[in-house]
DNA sequence: TTACCGGTTATACAGACGGACAATAACATC
DNA sequence: GATGTTATTGTCCGTCTGTATAACCGGTAA
């Protein structure tokens, strides 16, 4: 009973990492959270169980991380198309919006992992303050683009009314976020965020998006 | 080693069932989808393990009819709403908006099952369809509302942007209700449910609700 | 009373799970 | 080239899971 011994390979702690995480999220994508088991994740990263618990104490740990991944990939590619503009307020939001409402943010596969996660908020405290801090980061990103925005154009608005058109601007991106991921195929591409910018500027009374 | 035995007690099958499914959701709510194992929702129910299996043939039957329970109790507190007022069209999308965006709808619980078995989308076909259904049935009652109100104001309007309308509150609502059932605590009484209202009105370039 | 039947209990079982650990292979340092 | 270190493998264990099944109980009808 000599089965033959898997071959060694050896990479960057730094690669193995991201490759455990994005095994991870395979699993979740796939089949939810519960899918997501330690030996499932070693076969997907083509790797031994025992090696997941070299660079993860356990099985939480390896979750968060996942979780931490998965929404820093998402704010990245937002800041990152903010960053190639540097033209004004109006345009700035416009992007903002476009991006969060296109690929690769608005992907059935982000909404997977989102929905997975979200399901594990009061079940675990970590997991619970990841997403509030994420939370409160996107809808102050939000509130700045919008406050910069009227300030643009000179327009005197109280802080009071900014803080619910964010809000309610949040709602959107998040409403037809999560109708995009779903329907993929449904919409056209561009259709949302179109939609999504001719909505928002009508919260928020203005024609100069 | 004698246990007492369980004393033995006889319910309505309906009963029995609607606890069952009652006792899925606890166990939803308090760990995610990982947390209903047959034993605890047993536990809950206050009945043996075996019993869960003769009103359910397996885990993902009593999964399935969780979620539909769940659906149904929310779509019905709507309905019940819209059905109690006899009045125009205006007041009938007013009160659908209110009623979508306050308890018992807009309720953390309902956010904690919803995103749990949203998290099963990729991984069951049946709870694919049923929330495909779910969804489809909302925009539309959205989109009938939209239509009648403007019926109603005499305003003609082609069906294409009335559909987009519709898309666009379906994303309001749908992200209010996520902001109000996580931060059940932040916001006032009401004050998501009157958001929503001015953000309707404004996407609909009315001021009559 | 008695015999039956379906709801209910208790227990058994095979498989999968997370975590622990010793053995092994590649690399780093001297 | 020898030696220590770290990444990686293979294997084990106690626990828990879903499901199957046998034993039990209380009402119902003859």
């Amino acid at each position: 009973m000599m089965t033959k011994r898997r071959t060694f390979h050896r990479s960057s702690p730094a690669e193995r990492r991201s490759d455990l995480i994005a095994a991870t999220q395979e699993c979740i994508v796939q089949g939810g959270v519960g899918a997501a088991t330690i030996r499932k994740v070693a076969e997907i990263a083509d790797v031994t169980p025992g090696l997941v618990r070299h660079y993860f104490p356990d099985k939480k740990a390896l979750l968060c991380a996942t979780y931490q991944a998965t929404m820093c990939a998402m704010t990245e590619q937002i800041t990152l198309a903010l960053n190639g503009c540097e033209r004004g307020a109006a345009a700035k939001l416009r992007i903002f919006i476009e991006a969060s409402l296109r690929p690769p943010v608005m992907q059935q596969r982000n909404h997977q992992l989102w929905a997975s996660f979200r399901s594990l908020i009061n079940a675990d405290p970590t997991i619970s303050a990841m997403h509030r801090e994420a939370y409160l980061d996107y809808r102050n990103e939000c509130q700045r683009l919008i406050r910069d925005l009227y300030v643009e154009l000179s327009i005197a608005q109280p802080e009071k009314r900014i803080e619910g058109y964010a809000i309610a601007v949040n709602a959107v991106l998040d409403g037809l976020w999560l109708e995009g991921c779903l329907n993929e195929q449904l919409f056209a591409r561009g259709e949302l965020a179109e939609l999504g910018v001719a909505t928002v500027q009508a919260i928020l009374g203005l024609e100069t998006l």
